[in-house]
DNA sequence: TTTACATTCAAACAAACGTTTGATACGCTT
DNA sequence: AAGCGTATCAAACGTTTGTTTGAATGTAAA
């Protein structure tokens, strides 16, 4: 009756979800119409409802914490030093957040959620923020050692999350100011690789004070 | 007939527009509503029109950019070393941003529009954003000496507003990761110390490249 | 073919939105 | 007191929102 690879069904579920992607992390969830998403997807616009039961549900589905648990997997089979492992994250991280060619919307839209708390909310702290401070708090205690102090590794991490989501959140300003500017991929790897120098000079100091 | 200091109507467009910047901080401009506005103002749904044209007219005169640029001068005006006013200036933006007993609602009102373009973004980027990048860009400058490029010094003062921005924009998220956690000003000027501190060494890296 | 069920569709739904209207109340000058 | 312009108000306007409905369509088993 259905749930072949490849049916009617499963594709317009498929290009819903794909639809959905593009439009929430391009307005947000409150800025997003399911008018718009059905428009883009060549669905009716019931079709949201009938196949996830709201805007929420849909939202829910859209969602795919999959490409950062992959990441942060692969991450940490890269082995290497703590610091080399750090500028690999940066920059496969900025890569999700900046560059157009990749895949993982739901990163970016997971970017937008974080200052507008949507239903959804609870569950991405849950399942990808979570595990994602926790990732990065202990590759930060591998280069910062054991003697920093828990709050002081807390705020490193929060310094280098704010660098990084900071070209994602102030974009529409950015672009203003500099509208020549285009994150290709080299751009966005300079601009990695300056957070990781800025970043781990700053732990550096952090965690080895020199008196003056 | 009217414009006296005081009067009913100035009375009106005052807890009018206290109400706008409370809600348009909280929920942004596109989640606040008229009549939230006007229940907390407690006025008639009518007066937003009445008296500001349209919602976009309240929110451009809700903005209110003097007090970050009076931060500004004042932070020129007390002199010092440039790494001591990079403090100074760290600890009054981040005050301005999360502290709630600080009235400079604005700057928080500015700080969700920048993911978010409204129609008063352009006049945002233009009155406010401008000229404090170039403030910091300045300071910058006197901190990392005239060897640093340009772009390496801007991408110095990304990093900064970055890690101050991350705060305010991941506040709903740090708020489910660390319920206990209380922004009072005690904590504020920890945070700014840090970012001052974890900054510093991060120029410092920037502008003088030690070869391993 | 007939039957049964899943999917699609145009249309309508109720609610919320920003905005407008026309009447009313107020404050001031004459 | 009369007249005039401003401010406030309840009510309604026209849109847009997410969602629901009931009929039409497609698909696969009986």
């Amino acid at each position: 009756m259905m749930h072949e690879a490849g049916t009617a069904t499963e594709q317009t579920r498929a290009r819903l979800l794909d639809a959905a992607r593009e439009v929430f992390s391009q307005h947000g969830f409150q800025g997003a119409t399911v008018r718009e998403i059905c428009r883009r997807a060549e669905a009716n616009v019931a079709a949201v409802n009938y196949h996830f039961g709201s805007k929420d549900g849909l939202l829910a589905e859209a969602l795919n914490f999959a490409p950062l648990k992959a990441m942060q997997l692969a991450n940490i089979e890269a082995g290497g030093a703590p610091e080399m492992r750090l500028c690999l994250f940066i920059r496969d991280f900025m890569l999700m957040l900046l560059d157009e060619t990749n895949g993982s919307l739901p990163c970016r839209i997971m970017a937008r959620e974080l200052a507008d708390p949507t239903p959804a909310l609870d569950k991405i702290v849950r399942e990808a923020i979570a595990p994602l401070h926790e990732f990065l708090g202990e590759l930060l205690r591998e280069i910062a050692g054991e003697k920093t102090g828990e709050a002081e590794l807390r705020r490193c991490m929060h310094s280098i999350l704010g660098q990084c989501l900071y070209y994602r959140h102030s974009h529409p300003v950015l672009q203003r100011l500099h509208p020549r500017l285009r994150y290709d991929q080299k751009e966005i790897a300079a601009i990695a690789l300056h957070i990781a120098d800025f970043s781990l000079a700053g732990i550096n100091a952090i965690s080895k004070p020199t008196a003056k």
